[in-house]
DNA sequence: TATGAATGAGACTTCATTCAT
DNA sequence: GATGAATGAAGTCTCATTCAT
């Protein structure tokens, strides 16, 4: 499994917790979870292969966390933070909604070139344990807002330009981390994104295109 | 588990055979399997729970069907082709790309607020079995190359377009089978997908909010 | 582990039916749950266990019975109506109260002496699922009502009298099948018995010391 | 969970021993132990659950006892001590042996009205760790011998007259305990064993209806 | 072809007990 | 002495699949 861009990296051994040794193993746990979960998806996954991949038993497993519910939570929780977290800090200086926008889709199909692994994870905790990715959507939802007070988007309602926005980015990782995408794939989604949500095609085109700013490193 | 339209539900019987004894009892499991599989999920359907829906006992399927990946293989491909040939053959008379496309769009969303169970159902099958929905998908894609051959559509590539198209609609299909949309959420998920695709935002419109055309009824 | 007295062990073996295939399996597994039950006590044997000593898996086993308490139940029933019935059907001639009484009373602390195993699993499972030998505690408690109609009893209420009959018959049994008892216990036991109901101690002696009545053989 | 009677509570407490830190986190666990214990059963009950219930952690446990039997044992010695010794107290000054008996009798009884959690507990613990429990029996037993010199008592066995006196007093105690049992249901057992011990039955009943002597408070 | 009892591998989970800190 | 994380064996129960009838 490819690993995390380090960036992301940082942040998601960082949302693990960092105290004494309980954290340290659940942490451990965690880090395994996301490895057996990516492999073989968490429906087929095992409390048994998970506590191999941390090197304790299943009954250390189960000190931790109550089900394998659980474990899903405590991954989705870590990794969304991970990854939305980065995402936002490296959007926080750019002011123009439609940019804003831009990365963020950007962003994520960037991870599913990056580490499609890792991205294959966060759309199935996304659909296991959807309540720390929402929050990925709220602030999405915020610089829609931004950009129709900003007068660069218009829509026929937050609805279904929300649709557009969490519609394509999923469907466009998951091509993404198949290998089946052709070159600048984030950048022609991106466009026709910003063109749904009301652009002038040459212009959303051109805000696509422009680099995407770094992810910032992780500051304790 | 409401019903299937009527028209759909026809085909979806049709797609089943009609032959023998032996194609009865296969139409049964297939049928059985998708109340089960839209009630519980695929993964945590069991094979009982499947024959005693078709009034079989657990060996009986296995003599049509030598695993339950099979079944949902059977069950997928009936169910793609009831509704993708109900929905072709009532987009057939329609010339305008852009107009087909947004048909299409809006009957499968139609599909989830008419019958939301069925829907969930094709959108898991979509997920374990793509092979069949892939055909759908084929053809949006003629559409989207007719639109473009048409001037209705200028797009950056076919992939990011097809992205849009199938994103958008999977994520519309959800949210109104979870009952969470606004009213016409269809008409303005196709407006935006036909923004995307290059056309004029009211031009978008208008074309979204004509009128539906019956599904035809299946002919032998 | 003693086997039944072969007069007991009919009741019991017909009282587990003797149908096709599944009831002689369903049988075996009683068999092997009243064997398992005896050595270990209830709460201390496992599904596994009974699977092996029936010499079938462990998921036969709950192709049957639905849980541990469920194959507790079934053992429950079939001892206590085999038990019950040999006893009421010696009984049966008897009209004196007092007397029926006293074959009762000694008939249980006999099996203890002959199946020790035996009446302590049905004591353990008169604990455990009580529901069927509370139908023993009904034929004790008409054989009272009718010694007190018949004026040979009489007590200052059925409940203290059913705890005098229930309580001493429990304890006896523990004790003979222990092999902690005098000779003849079940016989002194039985006197006090009557003694306690209101009984003459000359004639509640010489009552309780009349040879038991054969247990009949079962007929179909 | 009904407390203890204060007059008990005391002697359990003080059964616990007094020391030093040591032996008040002994005694907060057997204290833990007796609620959990007649919670949930010994069986069905867990070292942490004593552990939380005692405000320490399951290695603090093992620090005091080497087994969830030996902690079983500790109960069982505390919780008989003090129920035992408080009776014996009571009945110190009585000589009469029929008197003695009654009141052992009913105040074992009373002790099920009163705390019927704390009644099964003992009743539990005697089946689990019966060393102590047979204590109690010795005291009995000493009062049958006791009224069988008076000519209060005349038996065939001493083996039988006790199983009258320890199975009528279980099986009172499980009634009333359960609250299934009907008003002075305490008097009327007692008058029943008396009844079995040989008395007459009218005197029995005069006994049994004597006012209970007060339990003696604890005195150091 | 249908039956359905039997299989058996393996899942999740619990918990008495140990031991390094 | 207390802690509490870790252990690991064992338990209950599930279910896709097989096969004799």
């Amino acid at each position: 499994m490819a690993p995390l861009p380090p960036v992301l990296a940082q942040r998601f051994v960082a949302a693990l917790g960092t105290g004494g040794k309980r954290e340290r193993t659940r942490a451990q746990l965690v880090h395994a979870a996301a490895h057996v979960f990516a492999d073989r998806g968490w429906s087929q996954a095992t409390m048994a292969q998970v506590a191999e991949a941390a090197g304790v038993t299943t009954g250390t497993v189960y000190n931790h966390f109550a089900s394998k519910e659980e474990i899903a939570e405590a991954l989705s929780l870590a990794l969304a933070a991970a990854v939305n977290q980065a995402i936002v800090a490296s959007i926080e200086p750019v002011k123009d909604a439609a940019q804003r926008m831009a990365i963020g889709q950007r962003r994520f199909v960037w991870l599913a070139a990056e580490s499609p692994s890792w991205a294959c994870l966060l759309l199935e905790m996304a659909a296991i344990a959807p309540r720390h990715v929402r929050e990925v959507e709220q602030d999405a939802l915020r610089d829609l807002r931004l950009g129709v007070r900003q007068k660069r988007f218009k829509v026929p309602s937050e609805e279904s330009a929300m649709e557009v926005v969490t519609g394509v980015v999923q469907a466009a990782m998951r091509r993404v981390a198949a290998g089946a995408a052709p070159p600048r794939h984030d950048v022609a989604c991106a466009a026709l994104v910003l063109r749904a949500l009301g652009m002038d095609p040459a212009e959303a085109m051109e805000i696509a295109r422009r680099p995407l700013p770094d992810l910032p490193p992780f500051t304790g």
